[in-house]
This record gives structure tokens, C-alpha cells and sequence, in this order.
DNA sequence: CATGAATGAGGTTTCATTCAT
DNA sequence: AATGAATGAAACCTCATTCAT
């Protein structure tokens, strides 16, 4: 269950490979890692509108060289996210070691609010990636389906209130980190206890109408979030 | 209580002035009008990074023209968002009127979020004015005002849990809406019921931690979300 | 000998004339004053890069009006011109006074440098100004005139090398201007001390190879020196 | 004393370098030449008030390109005095060789008027570059000290009045370039002919008033001339 | 007449992207 | 592979000029 690779410097869980599917060369691996490590820093100094001149620039390398390793921002971006959808997994992950149901809805939200409070960039970054390689695809669903588990074993339970889906934490998730992004953890904390008490179950909790949003809905949302 | 002038169709209330304060000639009124409502237009198409040069194409006016009415982006929106406090306003008041506490509070979320849905641009811009003109910043005070009033009601009924003040609610309205603009009545609805929960009170009803968001930060923190 | 209308405040000597030719109304007489007195000003603080938006906010009055009064930038620096050839004219007249011939050709090269250095706009226009309005044309043979009767009885007295002429003179007084008006009175004498004794006849002055400018030339090339 | 490096076609004395002070790839260099080259022409056409558009579409490169090499106006100014600097320097040495002190004068005189006028921009340009990089300022130091050891020579030998200083030749030269830009070299040298009695020492000179420019004060002059 | 609104060409500047070196 | 030069579209903004009010 825990996580085999340990995150490396650059960020990326495996070796990055490239189009013909062979690893890259280890000069190549150093210069992908170097390069995401930069974009990494100066999105979250100065939001997503930074140019690849400026990020070749601070890497230290041509532009060239950036495009070489991601043909455009999309795909530097995915790189990013495949990083914090690491760090998120393993989150859920944690989550379930929880024993007691609800604790561990808890936990979730607790520590996944504070980790994107921790790191600006995966609250921004995390749900924008577009529906790109199928590894990541894959790997979001591993995440989809841990929560999704999480919150039928609390909801098993009695502690969540029916028809509440992964999408509704996630999408509360993203929120609140937001708040703690800009007003830190204390503010974090007000509205995680808000949102609890909203996917908590009370005798008298009323039917939640319409559907859960679908994954690529709630990715489309937390972009204009 | 209710607003004595009807908001226009180009969304001024009231006829805009120039840079002497004098009211502006006729046919530049009639520009104004139709700049902001393309641009209102555009915005809610395309976001908010919408080109002066494009206002002004689709407008079919020239580009001068549009800078000559809004020197640069910031005017622009805040003069959209004269328009949308008005309507936020409004809604406020009506909420007012509704007898139960619980049910006036209800009302203002639903309808604000529901108000919000309808039109896009509102609820990217609604809090995204800068701090500019003072006849806003009133504006803004008395919405706040009501909204306090709004909830304090609720709370010596009982209905609403303490430490809610009214940035919460507007944090929370903002969000409900950005669902609402992507997925439709439905799904706002959704998270309506949810929100509704979070701050309803309950015999069990946590402390809030930490302390509401400051109407400065509420406003940062909505253009990041 | 002596002029006969003082300047008014307006700067121009006399009564303006529309298109037709007949005298302008007297509301007229006063805008078109008080533009070119607002131009005349702003010329003098930020050089002669002003926007007609600019000259018309200023005078407080309408763009469309400076136009009404003066179709193009031409046509205002010309009537500026105007103004500063008669305060020329009224130098010459005035050195022709003096006795001494090499006096009097002392005179009116002190007179005129400081003249123009006194008003920073003369020196900028005196001779910019289009081969215009015949009314202008005139008074600039007067002056041109006058200016050699000045150097012709100089010359007649050994004062004077022979072959200077008044193109060179004025010529001379221009650019001796330019460092009066960057760097005072006492730079300027400097200059009047050196560009004399080019001009003075010596036992053994060499012949002046060429041709004196003509009045045009001086024109232009006084735009760009 | 003979300069080394003689100036290439594209004006630039030396291999010119980027940002990181390494010299420019090939085919950039041969870009920047291409551009100065432009750049030089059309200044001497048009006057100094020309687009980077305009220099780009000459020189048949993007605008980006010219943007790459000179991020600004200043600094295409300032790559194009460097090249005329050195072709000054060049003259002071050469007429440094001349033996008659008094010939000396006459030579830089007259040579650099000539140059000048064969050169429109260097007329324009030669004073006007920004107190910028180091280097250039102290060509610019060693054409004024080249100047005064000039003049003291010439002073010493009784030739060139006392006071007479290195900025006031170039004053004058550059005076006097103008005219010969504009009217061809008869013009120019009936002005040389007067500017060298203007600084040519007579038994009854009379002391020069006030104090010589600083090279500052002649630069900012030069701009207005 | 006076006004200032409207126009759009043309300047400046930035940046994503391609491609020769 | 890495580089950074070159490109040009497109943003931004200003201003001379015309014309409806």
C-alpha cells in the first residue's frame, strides 16, 4: 500500500521517458528535473503566467532545451502534476490506515488542506492537468477510488451523509486549501470544520440533489476555482 | 429598502460621469453602454483575459474609444462591477424581507448563487474590484451590512451556528456559483444543500477556529479561487 | 521706425483673421488668444512634443476648437512665430539705434541671444515656422532686411569682414541661443564673445569661401540644428 | 598613437557581446551589424524619430530580433556612437600628428566638420549616446583629452586664444556639421573659416567670459542644437 | 461655433514557437 | 542534444484628425 519510489528532488516519482519510450539519457534526466524544479519555484513566486524564456532563464538552460523536454506549457504542467498527484495518493493512503471511519474522512481533508497549503503549486496545479498520459490518468483514479472507498466505509458507518462522492471532497478540498494558501492554517481550519460538518451525516440530512460532479468536470471547475 | 433605480440594460444604474463629473453627452452614454455590455459578454465567454483590442472589435468600436471610457483593465472591471454589487445588493434586501431567519438566510445563498449562475461575469468579478471608488466601497459596506444582519437574526434564532460572519457566506456563495456557471442549477443546488449544513447550527455544533476573513482577504482570496 | 502695436497678451500684434478674411468675433479673438498662449507655455516647459489634446485640456477648451483655430501643428507654430518675429524685428530696429556701427551689430547679437534665451520658445521657433502666411514672409524681409543694412554699414566702416551676411548673423544668434537657454546668461556671452570676433574684419581676415545660406536654407537647417 | 582595430563595414570596432559578455554567435553578429547598418541609414534619412518597425522591415528581420539585440532606443543610440566615437578618436590623432600647432587645429577642425557631414548621423548622434557603458566613456575621455593636449599646444604657441577649451571646439564642429550636412562643404567650410577666427588668438582678444561647458552640459546642448 | 466622442493607424513591447548552429 | 537567434502575431497604448451633437 505505501508508496515504492520516494519523490526525488525534481520532483518526479519515476524516470521520465521520452518519445520512443526509452529513459532518457542521465544528462537529459538532469537537465527535465532541473528545469521542472525551476517551474516549479517561479509558479509558485509568481503565479502560471510565467514564459518559458523566463523559466529557461532561471534554469540556466535555452529555450530550446525546455521545449525539448516539454513541447508546450501543457505539458509542463502535466509533468508538475504527476509529482503532486504522487504526493496526494499517498495522502488517501495514509487516510485509510485510520481506523475509525469518519477519522479517517477526517484526516483526509485535515492533512490534504494543509499539504496544498504547504505547497501553493499543487493547490494550483493539481486538478488543471489536462487528460493527458495514460499514467496519470491511471493514477488519478487510484486516487479517486481510495477516496471513494474512504467514504463508503464512513458512510457505511453512518458518519457521511448518503450521495456525498469523491469529487464533492476533492472539489471542498481544493477549496478550503485555498483560503489556507492566503490566510494560513487557522483560517484552513475554519472551513474544514464548515465543510465537515457539510458531508457529515445528521438525522435529519436532507437528500442531496443532482449528481456528483464526473472527474473531468470537477478538473474543468477547480481551473476557474 | 428597495433600490429606487432599475439597473439599465448596459448595467449602470445610474448615468455614468466623466472625468469633470459631469454627466457624459448622450451618444457617449450609448458607448459606454455598449462596451461594457461587450465586454461583460466576452468575459463571461472567455474569462477575464480578454484583449482591449477585441472589446472593441466586437463592440465595433475602435480601440480608442474604449480606452478613452476605461483608461486600462482595472476601470473596466470596476465599473462591471458597480453593476453587479447593485444586483448582489438587491438580493440582500429581498432576503431581508423574508420572515424566517433560517429561511431569509437560505433565500440569500440560493438566490445569490442562483443570480451568480446566471450571469458568469458576476461571480468572476463580484469581489474582484479594486478597492477603488468610494461610492463602492459604500456600496460594498452595505452589503456587508445587510448580511450581518442577515445572520445575526439567524443566530438569536438559534439557526445558525455562532462565529459565521458574512464573508463566510460570501466565500461560500462565490464557490457554490463557480459550480454553478460550469454544471448547471442542479449541481449549485447540490452544494447549496451542503453549505447550508455547514453553517446551520447544531446542538453539537463545533467552535469555529480562527477568525472570519476580513472583507480585504475575502476579496484576494476570491480572485485566486 | 519704432513698432507701432505693442504685442497683446495674446502674443499677436494684430487682430487675427479667419478664413474669410474678415476680423474674428470677439469670443473668438479671446480663444484663439488663449490657446496660443496655453501652446505657447506648454511648448516652453515640455518642448514643442505636445499633443493638440493636451494644448486644448490645458486651455480648457475643446480639441475641436484649437482645430477651428489652427488646422495643423503647422499653422499654430506659425502664429507663434508671428509673435516672436515681431519681438525680433523690434531688436533689430532697436540696434540700428546705436551709432557705432560695430555697435550696433553688438547689439543686436547680445540683444537677440539673450532675448532668446529669455524665452526659450523663441529660440525653439523663430524659425520653424513654414514658409507661410505673406504677412510673415514680409516682416521676415524686414528683418532680414534691416539685419543687413546693420552688417552692410559695419562693413562699410572696417568693422565687419567682408562677405558676412544676415543669414550668418542669425544663423549665429540661433545656436548661441541654444547654450544661453541650457546654461544661462554668462555661457551664452561666452559664445557672443567668440562668434564676434568670427564675424569681425581683421587686417588679415581670409576671404569667406561659398555662399551666405539663403533664407530658406537657414529655415531648415535651424529645424535641425 | 595610430588606432588597431580598424572599424568594420557594421560600425562596430570590436566583436560585440551579449548579456552574459560572451561574443555573439556568428550569425547574430552579422544580424546586429545588419541592423546598426539599417539603423545608421535610415537615422541619416529620416532624423532620429524612426520606429523599431521600420528598422526591422529595412533591414528585412522582425522586429523581435532588433528588440533582442537593443531593448531600447538608448541602446541602439548608444551601439551606433560607439562606432562614430572611434572615428572621432581617429581624427583628433590624426591631426595630433600635424606639426604646426595651429595646422593641428585647423585639421581637426576642418576634418571633423567634414567627417560629420559625409556622416550625417555621426553629426546627430556623435554627442547624444546616454552617459553609458564604461568603455565609451573613456573613448569619450581620451577624444577630450586628445582635444586639450590640441589646444593647450596651439595656446602655447600663441595660435589659439586663452580659455578656448576642448568642449568648445566640439561645440563648434559640430555646429558647423550641421550646416554641412544640410548645404554641402562650400557651406560648411565658409563657417569653418569664421569658427577658427572665433577661437584664434589676436594681440587684443578679449578674455572669454564665464567658464567652459562640462562635457555633460555639451551633450545635453547637442541634443537641443 | 464649440465641444469632446470616435476613429484607427502606428508606435512600443512581449512571447510562444521554430530552426540554424 | 543543447542552444539561443529569429520570427511575427498580438497585446498595449497614444494621438492626429474628423464629425455628430
Amino acid at each position: 500500500m505505501a508508496r515504492s519510489t520516494a519523490p526525488t528532488a525534481s520532483g518526479t516519482g519515476a524516470p521520465a521517458v521520452g518519445a520512443q519510450g526509452r529513459p532518457l539519457r542521465k544528462d537529459a534526466q538532469r537537465t527535465r528535473a532541473l528545469v521542472l524544479d525551476t517551474a516549479r519555484t517561479l509558479f509558485a513566486e509568481h503565479g502560471i503566467d510565467v514564459s518559458f524564456d523566463e523559466i529557461a532563464r532561471a534554469a540556466g538552460v535555452g529555450v530550446g532545451t525546455v521545449y525539448r523536454r516539454f513541447p508546450d506549457r501543457e505539458s509542463l504542467i502535466d509533468a508538475l502534476f504527476a509529482d503532486k498527484i504522487e504526493k496526494l495518493l499517498a495522502l488517501v493512503e495514509q487516510a485509510e490506515q485510520v481506523s475509525d471511519p469518519w477519522g479517517a474522512v477526517v484526516a483526509f481533508v485535515q492533512s490534504g488542506a494543509e499539504q496544498m497549503r504547504k505547497d501553493r503549486a499543487l493547490a494550483e496545479v493539481v486538478m488543471c492537468a489536462s487528460n493527458a498520459q495514460a499514467v496519470i490518468e491511471h493514477r488519478r483514479d487510484e486516487i479517486t477510488d481510495a477516496v471513494t472507498r474512504l467514504l463508503r466505509r464512513a458512510q457505511d458507518s453512518g458518519a457521511v451523509r448518503c450521495g456525498v462522492e469523491a469529487t464533492d471532497l476533492a472539489f471542498f478540498s481544493h477549496v478550503v486549501s485555498v483560503v489556507g494558501v492566503h490566510s494560513g492554517p487557522e483560517a484552513a481550519q475554519r472551513y474544514v470544520t464548515m465543510v465537515l460538518d457539510a458531508i457529515r451525516a445528521r438525522p435529519d440530512s436532507a437528500d442531496l440533489p443532482g449528481h456528483a460532479l464526473s472527474v473531468e468536470d470537477l478538473q474543468e471547475i477547480l481551473q476557474r476555482v
